[in-house]
RNA sequence: GGGCGAUUAACUCAGUGGAAGAGUGCUACCUUCACACGGUAGAAGUCGCAGGUUCAAAUCCUGCAUCGCCCA
């Protein structure tokens, strides 16, 4: 060997030493930098933002590996690949952060502080905030384009914000409504579904008697109902009663009698009783109901205790016979059902609002107000109690919903909001208007539908499809879209894109002579609409036509910044107001496909310093030519929040899909199938799992996990404070509370948050990643081996006929799997790919090819042929372990390139001197070959029986063996063919291969296939006799089954012809077999 | 309450109609000159339970049990 640079490295890949300067060096090499060129082949992924609320969890890393899986795999195949970073700014999740900290620091709420200094606070936060995710995110690895970083309050995003709002309301897409929101009295916003959890706590049920007024003679006095919420009485409208009592009894009793049809035996008796009761009442209570409906429907009222107020008694479906006293109070003001019941009764009875948005009650609650609603709760309890009103009170288990962000009840509640109009409209909408694929849409949501209709595709033939499971996910997204709900854009924050809108009430005639001197003109930078009381818009134009009497709400909105600053003065002085409100942070991150690329024009977009310019430089600017994008990368609960609202307003703004594919991963539980969270106390920080194994190592397992649609657990154990020890979180102890656990070798306690003060506070990891670090030892020491042999192997090119046959076999696996790992790739399989790179680099590389060529490289005719073939095969080992475990490759890759820079077969293959830069390893057809494959597997069968048999008769593997192989016809022939590695493999002094071996009297034996393996020398006739019954009990049991099921006629008969000659074949091979176990077997007999 | 999904070796998971698989762990042997974060050999599963369809079921259907997620 050449004067070497033998064991220049280490036993073990030390990953520290590497994985900063290696990210500096790709950061350094522009490797990630994507500008738009003349390439048609582009891949895009806009990065799933993260929100600035705290630092990534293994959730995030998840989602991150795998789009940088895809990212780096695709820039390898050649494409013009950008994958966009970037963050949200959160709205609420972000302010009630921020606000906790600046209550729980400086005792202060955001009142006392005002907008400004808060909005201050939060920007910093999310300066530091940002910070840290980036560091994570580069130390996992990330191939983003850092020059593009977007943030969605940035000046590129704030300006496509403004613009999407400004389209949808000029659209007449947007209006302001009186809804009953849920509200969040702590935050004093309102939040939308998806931020509420429920939970069951113990409350009370009861029971209220109302009198009624002025009782027709044998008419109740009193009417009774029932509340879980006391205080709402003060917002009581009306009593409803069922309309159709009977009918609606019998109904009732037809349910439960269904339901028990089906219902498991657990829940039949409940279900028995509960039809017991029902017929009861309607044998008993039947008639009081239909009493109740006369009184309705003769007018009769009954008197609101406490507030004296009347309420009209009414006829409506929501009041249940079967439950109850039958008659339920109203109030639609706090209440989903009853304001439904408002909605179809809006003539009949008024909407009262007893609630201020802080959740005290407001003058409508009379002596009540001031109060808090919880003491009011009690005081209205024991005046109804004081003055005999109440007539029962139960315990009960209730759930309330309570606020994600602020963990308080969350109370309905009646305000005005903005809402973006998701049902089908009258005439249809324009989508992509401008964009040269405009077409009509039959309304928002619609048109996100069709974008997944197997038959569909938009204007330039694209559609979205979901990975790995399209059926399953796109069910998902459809069912969710297709209830058409209005979207609630606005949320009582300020931190957030402020709505656009100014707006003040008038009549008709101040309108029609304050709209034509106000917005003559300037129809490009301002819009406007009229709202009546019920929130339908009117065109300035309708203004003469308007009623007279009516108040109408004028809303104006500015285009964008030059256009407020043109015209907010002017309105403002006319007594317009801008609203307060700010932006559901959906909405910006709806737009996040194109706003990162500057849409609607890139050309002025105004991107922060040091970052590159989104217009045209050399080649198309960046929303032509990446819009739209190619893969978007997240976890299922993600389908309905933001992919469909990205494809909503992708469609209906530039008139296409945002990419064609969406990825959905399965997401990370802990050991209990718990879903792991940072506030739970079974989250990972991905740095820590780094620090400890490596970034390639997290990766490698990440994406080994990564097998389809199926959740996957990750068993977690802390690190002790005290003894450095791993403890099990599944079976460990508890202290104080479920987040402090205690150290079993030191009985002391140790937190998981980080929130206790007196407690030192744990690393939580996970021995899975042991794995993955034993993976990057090995790939290690594989290439530490090569390197080692390779001396400073120069290129020489070789025909495949001038390969010794192990050679020629491990090209052929090469070439399949590179094959195989491409095509996972292709179908989403994260798995699949580290699976079969695995299974080739360890099981048939590692294994077996480097075992064989050992002993060339003492043997100065054969060496170089094996050196040149080796430098190829870790070349492309390399490569196809790249996207995986981008550190350690590279850092070989450099090694490799130091000492071999030119590598290839018949001729030299493109390389570069960086391997995220290089090419993809390609499979080639000319390598691979069946029939050197089979004379491989039958002598890898062969040299493991040769193992098997020195391992139960105790040989040494270093003692040399005498060895006859007794086989006939092909099977002769493919052994010789590779006899040299059988004899090496073996560890054999001599090998014979032929049709006439004899049984050496003293020998052991095995038979492989059709194969007898004679070792000379060694006998144990017990020892052989038992082995050789196991093998033909073994054997005569599967020829039993064969038969039996060759001799079902029915089988035979209706099976495949194949299956049925596949069956023969076996069955015969398997007779073979035995009678050479049989023969072998007398022969022990004779001795 | 509705929907979606899961249940396969001690653990984590592949396997969608033709004789039960991988990795980890476990057992035995081997410190062999790339790697003990290694090698070789081995043990280990009524494929949640009960029915059904089929020549053939882990795989398709029905019911049950348990668990998870989403929606109400």
């Amino acid at each position: 060997m050449t004067e070497n640079k033998q064991n220049k490295l280490p036993k073990h890949y030390q990953f520290s030493e590497y994985e900063e300067k290696i990210y500096q060096s790709w950061l350094e090499s522009g490797v990630f930098s994507a500008d738009p060129d003349n390439r048609d082949n582009r891949y895009v992924i806009m990065m799933p933002l993260p929100n600035v609320t705290g630092a990534l969890h293994m959730g995030h890393a998840m989602d991150n590996v795998m789009q940088d899986l895809l990212i780096r795999w695709h820039r390898m195949m050649g494409d013009n690949t950008l994958w966009m970073p970037g963050t949200d700014h959160a709205g609420i999740a972000t302010q009630a952060v921020v606000e906790k900290r600046l209550f729980e620091l400086e005792g202060k709420t955001r009142r006392d502080i005002g907008r400004e200094a808060l909005v201050a606070k939060i920007w910093a936060w999310k300066d530091e905030y940002q910070k840290r995710i980036i560091k994570q995110q580069q130390r996992m690895g990330c191939s983003c384009d850092w020059d593009r970083m977007r943030f969605t309050m940035d000046k590129v995003c704030t300006r496509a914000v403004r613009e999407a709002f400004y389209r949808l309301f000029q659209d007449g897409l947007i209006y302001r409504g009186n809804r009953l929101v849920n509200w969040d009295c702590q935050l004093q916003t309102a939040v939308s579904d998806d931020e509420i959890e429920y939970e069951k706590v113990q409350g009370h049920f009861w029971l209220i008697q109302y009198p009624v007024i002025d009782p027709a003679p044998n008419e109740p006095q009193t009417i009774t109902v029932a509340t879980t919420r006391p205080e709402t009485m003060l917002g009581d409208t009306a009593v409803a009663c069922n309309p159709e009592p009977e009918k609606a009894l019998n109904r009732a009793i037809a349910s439960i009698r269904e339901r028990m049809k089906k219902a498991s035996k657990k829940d039949k008796p409940q279900l028995k009783e509960f039809l017991q009761q029902t017929q009861e009442r309607k044998k008993n209570l039947l008639p009081q109901l239909l009493e109740f409906k006369h009184m309705a429907e003769d007018g009769r009222k009954v008197r609101l205790p406490l507030l004296d107020r009347e309420l009209p008694l009414i006829l409506d479906e929501w009041a249940k016979p079967e439950l109850g006293s039958g008659c339920v109070k109203i109030t639609p003001g706090h209440d989903p059902n009853d304001y439904d019941v408002w909605k179809r009764h809006k003539d009949e009875i008024d909407l009262i609002n007893i609630l201020n948005p802080d959740g005290s009650l407001n003058s409508n609650a009379g002596p009540y107000a001031q109060m808090d609603r919880f003491k009011a709760r009690d005081q209205v309890v024991s005046d109804l109690e004081k003055k005999g009103f109440l007539k029962h009170v139960e315990d009960r288990v209730i759930e309330i919903a309570h606020s994600d962000r602020s963990k308080t009840p969350i109370e309905p509640y009646v305000s005005k909001q903005w809402f973006i109009h998701m049902g089908d409209l009258e005439g249809g909408i324009v989508c992509g208007a401008g964009t040269g694929k405009e077409f009509r849409g039959s309304g928002l949501a619609q048109i996100a539908i069709d974008a997944i209709d197997r038959a569909y595709h938009s204007s330039s033939g694209r559609r979205l499809t979901f990975h790995p499971d399209h059926i399953r996910y796109s069910g998902t997204y459809k069912s969710w879209l297709a209830e058409k709900r209005d979207w609630c854009i606005s949320r009582q924050l300020w931190w957030g894109h402020r709505i656009p809108i100014w707006h003040a009430e008038y009549d008709a005639q101040e309108l029609a002579q304050l709209v034509p001197e106000l917005l003559g003109k300037n129809s490009e930078e301002l819009c406007t609409w009229i709202a009546d009381t019920e929130g339908n818009l009117h065109s300035v134009e309708s203004i003469p036509q308007l009623e007279k009497e009516k108040k109408f709400n004028l809303l104006v909105c500015l285009r964008n910044k030059s256009s407020e600053d043109k015209f907010a003065a002017d309105l403002e002085a006319a007594g317009l107001k801008q609203d307060p409100d700010v932006l559901d942070t959906w909405f910006s991150s709806a737009l996040w496909p194109f706003s990162t690329l500057g849409w609607p024009d890139p050309e002025t977009a105004q991107v922060d310093p040091g970052q590159k310019s989104l217009g045209r430089t050399n080649g198309p600017d960046c929303l032509s030519y990446y819009y739209p994008g190619s893969c978007l990368v997240t976890g299922r609960d993600i389908i309905t929040l933001w992919v469909a609202r990205m494809t909503i307003m992708g469609l209906y703004l530039l008139g296409d899909v945002p990419f064609t594919d969406c990825f959905i991963h399965a997401n990370i539980q802990d050991g209990k199938g718990e879903r792991m969270s940072k506030s739970k106390g079974n989250g990972i920080d991905p740095e820590d799992i780094i620090d400890k194994y490596g970034a390639d190592s997290m990766r490698y397992i990440l994406c080994d996990m990564q097998t389809g649609t199926q959740d996957m657990r990750l068993p977690v154990q802390a690190i002790s404070p005290y003894t450095d020890q791993l403890v099990d979180l599944a079976t460990a102890q508890h202290g104080q509370t479920i987040f402090t656990y205690i150290c079993p070798e030191t009985g002391k306690e140790f937190d998981v948050l980080g929130t206790m003060s007196e407690l030192p506070t744990a690393k939580i990891i996970s021995q899975r990643f042991d794995v993955g670090q034993a993976f990057c030892t090995k790939l290690w020491n594989a290439a530490r081996f090569a390197l080692n042999n390779l001396g400073e192997h120069t290129f020489f090119p070789l025909g495949l006929e001038q390969l010794y046959p192990e050679d020629r076999w491990i090209l052929s696996r090469l070439s399949r799997i590179i094959q195989t790992v491409t095509e996972e790739l292709e179908a989403y399989n994260p798995s699949g790919a580290v699976g079969a790179a695995r299974e080739f680099f360890w099981a048939e590389f590692c294994d077996w090819y480097l075992e064989f060529i050992k002993p060339r490289f003492k043997d100065p005719e054969s060496a170089p042929v094996a050196r040149s073939v080796l430098a190829l095969c870790l070349d492309q080992i390399l490569r196809l372990f790249h996207p995986i475990v981008p550190f350690i490759t590279e850092a070989l890759w450099e090694k490799l390139n130091q000492q071999c820079p030119e590598r290839g077969l018949q001729q030299k293959i493109p390389s570069h001197k960086i391997l995220a830069a290089s090419d993809w390893p390609q499979s080639n057809k000319e390598w691979e070959n069946d029939s050197i494959e089979t004379d491989m597997r039958i002598t890898q069968e062969v040299i493991r029986a040769l193992r098997n048999l020195r391992s139960r008769y105790n040989i040494s593997p270093k003692k040399k063996l005498k060895a006859l192989l007794k086989a006939s016809g092909k099977t002769a022939q493919r052994l010789k063919n590779l006899q040299d590695l059988i004899r090496t493999m073996g560890v054999l002094s001599s090998l014979g291969v032929s049709p006439k071996v004899q049984r050496p009297s003293t020998s052991a034996t095995q038979v492989v296939e059709d194969v007898e393996v004679f070792l000379a020398g060694l006998i144990d006739p017990d020892k052989e006799r038992k082995r050789l019954n196991t093998q033909m009990k073994k054997l005569k049991e599967d020829a039993a089954k064969s038969e039996s099921k060759l001799g079902n006629e029915h089988f035979v008969k209706k099976a495949p012809a194949e299956v049925v000659q596949e069956e023969k074949q076996r069955l015969n091979d398997i007779r073979s077999q035995l009678n050479l176990v049989k023969k072998n077997l007398r022969s022990l007999e004779d001795k």
